[in-house]
DNA sequence: ACTCTGATTAGCGCAAAAGCTAATTAGCAG
DNA sequence: CTGCTAATTAGCTTTTGCGCTAATCAGAGT
């Protein structure tokens, strides 16, 4: 599950994809329009970035708006800081024993 | 050259590998012994990580001892964070203006 | 039902990544 | 120089990822 969130993550269309959504909310085709690739192909991002839980996506009648999903965000950077061993806020118990 | 990172962390035997190296250096068959995948197939997960600056290679006669780079880890998550607004402890005057 | 716009899915081709075995390099010991 | 161990590099095959165009699906309006 971790594993889908960080291959999501190396693609660089789809971390600016996430910058956009950092602002807020934003519908398929606005996010697809900032883009020079085509639309289906950043379709196709964005269903990775949702596949990973990084997005969420609602209908709004005629289209489609991506929110990002901050908690599994946090979750990946926890982890990566939890590579070198620095405390993020999560119990470590193991960390006090040291 | 973030992105070089990214595409490392995407692999999980190099995100095992890390984990590993977070407890101390390590030889490289050390390292390598701990999977199942092949030896010559591990070195390339350690060469990739190296090309993303991740972790130190360091000749100690007959072997090689790696170490993990921390800052650069740092670095992606922070990164990470960012991408959700969270301040990291960078400066980001921009953010204040907001 | 027809059509227009918004968005995804299908199918294809190509480039990059991952894995293996075999061959090679690097250093040390004799 | 030979032999031994540690590790990487070469060469190859298979798999995965990316991007395109064409086709399809979904909803709204008429």
């Amino acid at each position: 599950m971790e594993n889908s969130v960080f291959k999501a993550l190396a693609h660089p269309a789809r971390r600016q994809l996430l910058t956009l959504l950092r602002q807020g909310p934003r519908l398929a085709g606005d996010l697809a329009a900032a883009f020079e690739a085509s639309w289906p192909t950043m379709s196709r991002h964005l269903a990775v970035l949702k596949d990973a839980d990084l997005i969420t996506a609602d209908r709004q009648g005629n289209q489609i708006l991506y929110r990002v999903n901050p908690s599994v965000l946090e979750d990946a950077a926890s982890a990566l800081l939890g590579l070198i061993g620095k405390d993020t806020g999560d119990d470590e118990q193991k960390e006090a024993a040291e």
